[in-house]
DNA sequence: GCCTGTGAAGGATTTCACAGCC
DNA sequence: GGCTGTGAAATCCTTCACAGGC
């Protein structure tokens, strides 16, 4: 039914939410596609365009209740609702990510964290216990859990891809800085600064010394 | 000259070098575009068709060498060279940038951290001293910074962001959770965990309970 | 008068398909 | 025979521009 909407489309809600829920905490009560758009850096035709895959949301001559549309998005998003996570992986990232007070805020609830390491296993990382890697799949079976964080050195990264996958979960975070392979059915969302840097290099590099 | 290179190709290089540098380690010579395609999930065309952006690297019936194409990608991308940086925001998040190990061995060597909290000031975060955000701007004005990675709150990365690019920076990269403006000439790049697990809510959220 | 929603146009990116070379 | 490099075709995405409602 739904015809099929595009993945860049898809990207840039979660933006335009945050967004409105900074207006909303602001007060303000109405938004035009142009004003959004000023302050996203996005022309007001992608926004009326990416908002009408999914409905009609706007008065004509008004532009958007901020409200409405904000609970709209987090609708379609799915971020409406509370997610159970757990993170693999208790390293200095693990760590960082699992004591990182930006998930929860946000519906993710980081339920446990798995690692083999017996100096981490035990302990709680904030508010997470840590669990040893072997008990992994068996609190899959357990234990609902929609993503997975992925978070071990790349050598290890595509083996615990393919657990979390075989346990059915079906959105995986991948902070290991490898080009992890998933069935078409899963998602997986790619966290990796290092490449962010290099591309950038690319723009800043001064023009070549000369011909050579 | 050279007739505008889309941005998505630039951002697919750093991923084919990365592949390419574990090619070289595991010690294979040559590899043709329809592996490495397997290799990353990009096709075989695509592969071809963004190096011929930038010359003509393979040999016809044999594939790419591989070091000549890694050196290539390096060459194109600047990353064959020692990139200078420095990091504002010294909370959680900034310290766990400041120790990450990622950076160094790619090339992208944390010169100082800046943050205004009197409690980490003058500390040292593995090698990387901790100045006073005052400081900033005569730290910039006195050594040579190419990129500036920014990781204070929301509410501050603005300004941050304003001071980096006064100061000349030409490359950011962001984690706070906004939207940050910048001249065209200065390229940035959103590190955002919290965008990128909105995303994949949509795809695994149960179909609709039912019409409403 | 202002601003949305949307077909249609335009532009960008990907894929095809094949000539040419190793 | 295998594989690159590349115009041309196909697809995808963005922007235009305007009818229609507030």
């Amino acid at each position: 039914m739904t015809l099929e909407i595009p993945e860049v489309v898809i990207n840039r809600l979660p933006v335009y939410a945050r967004a409105l829920a900074e207006l909303a905490a602001a007060g303000e009560a109405v938004i035009s596609s142009q004003a959004l758009g000023e302050l996203l850096d996005v022309t007001p035709a992608q926004i009326r365009k990416d908002l009408s895959y999914f409905g009609r949301f706007g008065k004509q001559g008004r532009g958007y209740n901020v409200q409405v549309l904000l609970s709209k998005l987090r609708e379609i998003l799915g971020i409406d609702r509370q997610w159970r996570v757990c993170l693999v992986g208790v390293g200095r990232l693990g760590q960082a990510i699992a004591e990182y007070g930006g998930f929860g805020p946000q519906g993710f609830e980081i339920l446990a964290a798995f690692d083999a390491n017996p100096e981490v296993v035990g302990r709680e990382l904030g508010t997470v216990p840590v669990f040893h890697s072997d008990d992994l799949d068996s609190f899959l079976r357990q234990n609902r859990v929609d993503i997975g964080i992925v978070a071990v050195p790349a050598t290890e990264a595509q083996a615990v891809v393919n657990r979390l996958v075989g346990a059915g979960i079906r959105a995986i975070l991948n902070y290991a800085p490898i080009n992890a392979h998933v069935p078409n059915d899963v998602t997986i969302r790619h966290i990796d600064p290092v490449l962010a840097m290099q591309s950038m290099t690319f723009y800043i590099k001064r023009p070549e010394p000369s011909a050579k």
